[in-house]
DNA sequence: ATGCAATTTAGGCATTTAGCTAAATGCCTA
DNA sequence: TAGGCATTTAGCTAAATGCCTAAATTGCAT
């Protein structure tokens, strides 16, 4: 439900990056940390930000952290926020407001 | 192509509340702040943001300025992230790199 | 040229962000 | 229990955010 801070964890191309890298199953903190050159702690907080967003979780494992999407949190922000716009994935849907907005200029 | 700073946009509610406004077409930037209960510099900060983006625009008109909506760069930009999340809108778009994601452990 | 209405800019304040280095903590293994 | 690797916390700086009020700008009409 918070999507301000979805979209807020989404505004850093980093964690955009972390998020793809994670599609292909858990990693530890460290492997992700090795994909880029900012410091482990910088990447902390990066990690820090999307488990306040719901998009990925940790779970401690033999003395490292490995984290995972959560693949259902970014699905739903984007999601419901499609739908308030009427960018829906179907594709007749003719919905009320949806003007084709002839371009200014 | 600024994914970040469209993301960055849409952080906000007020910003995305604005983009839901202007779905019903043009609207005067002191329209769009009457709904909204921040001071009216800070409503124009808001456009600058979105404007920055490219998510909206602006148009000077008799004195006023109207805004209008800009929805292909927000079709783009979470289109492309999509994509590369493998949250493709049709359903059985088996892309490259879209593993149905069994293999977390 | 004056004035009015609409919008933006300027300046200020408190908070957050992104990055760093250095230090602390956790957790295995020997 | 001591060492060592992995990760986070502490503490810092510089810059950005979000909000405000007050002032400047712009455009149209007197």
């Amino acid at each position: 439900m918070p999507m301000s801070k979805v979209f807020d964890a989404l505004s850093h191309p980093i964690r955009r990056e972390v998020l793809e890298l994670l599609k292909g199953g858990g990693m530890t903190a460290g492997d992700i940390a090795d994909y880029f050159p900012v410091s482990k702690p910088t990447m902390s907080g990066h990690f820090a930000k999307l488990k306040e967003a719901g998009l990925i979780q940790g779970e401690n494992r033999r003395g490292s952290v490995v984290y995972t999407l959560n693949m259902s949190t970014l699905e739903e922000a984007l999601h419901t926020f499609m739908g308030r716009m009427g960018l829906g994935r179907a594709e007749g849907e003719a919905r009320p407001g949806t003007k084709p907005q002839g371009e200014t200029q």
